[in-house]
DNA sequence: GTCTATAACCTGATAGAC
DNA sequence: GTCTATCAGGTTATAGAC
């Protein structure tokens, strides 16, 4: 007798709809997700789901958008404050995302599976063209102008992130439990930025 | 007028299937592609899928198990070589991968995805428990006993494979053209071994 | 081997009773 | 707001003619 999540009683039938989807969506995926899954695992009639949110694609919209800006919305203000060091700068980003995913450990794959699907919808209306001219990429290149500062943007996130994108494999081949994972993951937050250091030290 | 790919005259029938087949799952992903988009694309009767490959479930399973061994085989010999030393170990993973990817750019996200969806399925006969005991471990631990071995194991392929997880958010976000990322991909080749060695000595 | 036609099933969505 | 019943369209797969 398996027991049913989203039965939390203080819900509301819209929000335990929304719930329940937010679940299903992030593990099976959207082509995947049929509605009557939806309705069983918020344990509600089927039609409910079409009266309160009209249609399947414009339920997932609304928690896309959502966990589109879970994921990028934290890090363009850090990346942008000129009034932070890059070293602060290493550690804010990386902390507040590792913090966040050990929280939502399927948050990445599953925005990076949907926005590979449909990578104009969901993109386009995200500021993340302003890295570009972010204070982050200018301090990148004031203390190391050898090397395009992308990398080092793209050695931050990979360091944080990756790891997070890995854990399926991880997890289902035996190599690291739920437990261990946790640990390490808390172990970065303080090593990334040691690293990042040496990296923009090296050559 | 759209020119369809697959149209290569010295293909058999069930080549062309198969390699219209690797396409649109790739770009599609298992559960949104319809055996209708293979059988378009492959410029064939829709009839003649079942007729090669029995269903759309076995056909894909064919695909998948490539594309697993073809991003997973190569690095378990590298890792388990007692013969090389550590810099040679992270030159020859980075420079392998990046390779591979930058001629197979949504080979990760594609693995990755469909792995989210079905974890035991893909992973389970996967020879990635192996690492575990590793010569490129057993190294890593020699060399820096302070750190986990994994951190290191993740950060490399982080790294590595990270850069065209992302691929798709640079790509919609106009941050990076796919000629400037194909050229940042090719220094990477160089600056991986260095981060990494860099990283080692970190503190 | 290749085609047409169709079976058998599934899915999103709604009409209408309560 | 919630339910049952059902529709309309789409999907995989196969039977049978060529």
């Amino acid at each position: 007798m398996a027991k049913k999540k989203g039965e939390e009683p203080g819900l509301s039938t819209e929000e335990k709809i929304k719930a329940a989807a937010q679940r299903v969506f992030m593990k099976k995926g959207y082509a995947a997700t049929r509605t009557r899954d939806i309705a069983e695992e918020a344990d509600i009639n089927l039609a409910l789901l079409n009266y309160y949110f009209r249609s399947k694609e414009k339920l997932f919209d609304l928690i896309m958008m959502e966990k589109l800006s879970k994921f990028f919305g934290g890090i363009a203000p850090v990346l942008n404050d000129p009034g932070t060091t890059l070293e602060q700068k290493f550690t804010l980003v990386s902390n507040n995302y590792i913090d966040l995913l050990i929280a939502n450990p399927d948050l990445p794959l599953f925005i990076l599976s949907e926005v590979r699907t449909n990578p104009e919808r969901f993109v386009s209306n995200l500021p993340v063209a302003k890295i570009i001219d972010s204070s982050f990429i200018k301090q990148l290149q004031e203390r190391q102008p050898d090397v395009h500062p992308l990398h080092f943007l793209m050695n931050l996130l990979g360091l944080s992130v990756f790891p997070f994108i890995m854990r399926p494999v991880f997890r289902a081949s035996g190599v690291m439990s739920d437990k261990m994972f946790k640990t390490r993951m808390e172990e970065r937050k303080a090593a990334i930025p040691k690293w990042m250091v040496a990296m923009l030290k090296a050559r």
